[in-house]
DNA sequence: CTGGTATACTGGTTCTACCAATATACCATA
DNA sequence: TATGGTATATTGGTAGAACCAGTATACCAG
């Protein structure tokens, strides 16, 4: 059957939709702001025409993307996105495809380097010592997977969080998040979280030095270190 | 007023908070298969417990959540989630906090050069083809911002998706949005989309000889070039 | 085999009604 | 005066019935 006419898909915008796109221009033009209240959703079906329920399914839409938080028996408001979102599209999309973990770390070597070396110019004390922290909660939790996972994950997130670029921030809250199953394999490895811990430490100094291209080389040597522990536990889990 | 009792807060999940989470586990555990069709909401109603309209709105977010596609008259359908739901979080959140341009630099030149690289060891013949045909187009277009930007675009996308990471493609398409608006400034200074071109070009060649270094570097000269554009274009502005 | 048609089904939308939690103003009491 | 209860209006949460419009299917007429 060859396409003889070109025909425009027609398709009506379902109602709540509009509502959507309605408030969320109203937001990024800032006529809403931050923390202010949206009119009554009774009040919202008058002005807008529309039934309460397409007013309800716009407003659900709105809060799962982080626009505006609804308060039963208050209201409902603007709020400023979180890295949630982010952090779950972003997993949603690879566990989704089922993405091979290699995606991940060619994404962690591009990006985490140019992290630590950003970090090493801009920190401000405050991380030095959040960094600080991390390194000794890691080196008691040796041999408490959870606990020691967790904290790697808040090591390399405050890394980001000393670029002062939120961008860095987000995308390695999501992809720190992503890695957090494979971390936890690593420990298959005795004396990987060790090995680690060496690395954390040579960062953390480099860092506080403010050599950027120490810092960077560190982290990309880490990276490789983390990569072939968790190749080899996972072949090590194999065997079992 | 001292915080003396430390009190959980309570709080009842939404029906449809509920209803989310089950579908979403059930996409999850493969129990639900790509294009698989959900029971109808009159359906899920009676199985579930609870109203219509319960359904409704965890199956809206759903769908904003790229998981499920509504096709009135048929059903509800099974997606895989696209990319356009990363693109829009980072977009929302970028906007919403106002962050500076420089974080969208500062993210494009830690990515786009590792990703030339990795592009020039794993192209395919297609890849190849279409940064072709997106220089030709661009090359009559440089009078054109708009169709020389959307091809701009065009082209680190194709060159994203050569690495075979989606990942990759996924952060790329979503940092190239976010510069849309500052590509078409850039058009203030005449010779810029010619400069541009020289590198498009660069890194086709580098690329297509596998040469990842020389590709690599081509890129960040690209990023380098295109940054100082931007900012001479956005200084030409204020004078105006 | 074509094209119409009746029919059942799907999601889209509206409306009414009620619940639970919140906010407010007011009032009784200590 | 200050505390605490209480009535009341308002908010979002939920339910359920009803109708619309688009779709699919089977069946029938040509």
């Amino acid at each position: 059957m060859p396409q003889l006419l070109n025909l425009r898909k027609v398709s009506r915008e379902d109602l709540y939709e509009q509502v959507v796109e309605q408030i969320e221009n109203l937001i990024i033009d800032r006529q809403l702001q931050m923390g202010d209240r949206l009119p009554g959703e009774r009040e919202l079906c008058e002005q807008l025409g529309v039934s309460r329920n397409v007013i309800r399914e716009a407003t659900k839409v709105l809060t799962h993307r982080g626009m505006v938080s609804i308060e039963p028996g208050k209201g409902t408001f603007v709020t400023l996105p979180a890295l949630d979102n982010i952090v779950d599209s972003i997993g949603l999309f690879a566990r989704a495809r089922q993405l091979p973990f290699s995606n991940l770390v060619e994404l962690r070597r591009a990006l985490e380097p140019e992290i630590a070396a950003l970090a090493a110019q801009r920190f401000k004390p405050e991380h030095l010592q959040r960094l600080a922290a991390c390194i000794d909660i890691m080196e008691r939790a040796l041999s408490d997977p959870d606990a020691y996972v967790e904290t790697d994950q808040e090591f390399h997130h405050v890394l980001a969080e000393a670029t002062g670029n939120s961008l860095f921030v987000a995308i390695t809250s999501a992809i720190v998040q992503l890695a957090q199953d494979a971390r936890r394999v690593m420990f298959a490895i005795p004396e990987a979280p060790k090995r680690g811990q060496v690395f954390h430490r040579q960062l953390l100094k480099f860092v506080s030095e403010g050599n950027s291209e120490a810092a960077r080389q560190a982290m990309l040597e880490h990276l490789q270190q983390v990569d072939e522990d968790i190749k080899a536990a996972f072949e090590k889990q194999e065997e079992a």
